[in-house]
DNA sequence: GACTAAATACGAATGCGATCGTATTTAGTC
DNA sequence: GACTAAATACGATCGCATTCGTATTTAGTC
C-alpha cells in the first residue's frame, strides 16, 4: 500500500532491462548483458551505461562491495507497472481508467486472455 | 474492423494536440492553439511546427485549399489508443493483456470507475 | 610488486522531441 | 498595385535517450 510514487517512468531501454532484473533478480552487468544480448545486438557498455544513468536516477540500486557491481531494481515491477498505466490514462483516456479497460478488452483477440480477464472478474465479484 | 496499424505511435505534444482535434474536429492551427493555450503556455509556432511534423508522418491529414490549413487527425482515437495500450503491454506486461487489466482494475481507487467496469464486464457476459 | 583480464568511468556522437525566433508567403484592403 | 495583418516555412537551439569507443581502475596471479 505504499505511496510515494510519482515519477517513476524509465525509458524504453530502462524498461527492457528492469523487466531482465524483475525475471532474473539481482545480478551484475554481465549477466544482465549476456540476457539481453540472446534478444537484442546491445554492446556491453550500453548496458552498462544505461544502468549508470538508472542508478542516478534511482531507478535501481547497486551494491559495489565487490568489484562488479550487483544492480537490483529501486522499485517493484507492480508500482512501475501502475505508474505507466497511469500515465496512460492521463494522456490517452483522459483521466478515465475504464476506458481503457474497455479498450485493452475490446481489442483482446485471444479467447485465453478474454477468460483469464472473465475469471479476474468473476473473482472481483466474489470479493465484494 | 481496419487493420494496417502497425506504426502510429504519436509522442507526448503531438498526443496533446490529437487530443483536441478528437474533441474539436477539423481545426485550423489558430483554433487549435487557442484551447491549448489554456492549459499550457506554447507558442503558435510550436504547435504549428508540430503539426507539421504530424503530417509528415502522416498522423494528420490537412487541407491547403486556403490561406489557414485546416487539419484533421488521420487515425481515430479508437485505433490510436489500441496502438498506445498495445504498445504498454508488450513492453510492460510481458505482452498478457489479462494482466494490464487486472493492474488497472487494482488500481482503480474511484467507486465510479469501479462501477463502470463492473458494468463493462455485466455487458460482455450478456453479450455471450 | 609487475602483469593481465575484466570491470567501471568517461566522454563524444547521433538522433529525436520540443521550442521558438525570424523570414517568407499570402490574400485581402485602400 | 502597395500595404498590412496573419498565415506558413525554415532553421537553430536545447535537452534527453541511446550507443559505443577509449581510458582508467581493480583485484587477483605468478
Amino acid at each position: 500500500m505504499a505511496h510515494e510514487n510519482s515519477a517513476v517512468k524509465p525509458t524504453e531501454a530502462e524498461l527492457t532491462l528492469l523487466n531482465v532484473l524483475w525475471k532474473m533478480g539481482p545480478a551484475t552487468v554481465r549477466q544482465i548483458h549476456d540476457v539481453v544480448s540472446i534478444t537484442q545486438k546491445t554492446g556491453y557498455t550500453t548496458v552498462l551505461k544505461i544502468l549508470q544513468i538508472m542508478h542516478e536516477k534511482s531507478l535501481v540500486i547497486r551494491d559495489e562491495s565487490n568489484r562488479a557491481h550487483i544492480y537490483a531494481t529501486a522499485n517493484s515491477q507492480t508500482q512501475t507497472q501502475s505508474s505507466l498505466i497511469k500515465d496512460l490514462i492521463t494522456k490517452a483516456f483522459g483521466g478515465s481508467t475504464s476506458k481503457l479497460v474497455m479498450r485493452a478488452i475490446d481489442d483482446s483477440t485471444s479467447d485465453e486472455e478474454i477468460n483469464d480477464i472473465r475469471q479476474l472478474l468473476n473473482s472481483l465479484d466474489n470479493k465484494e
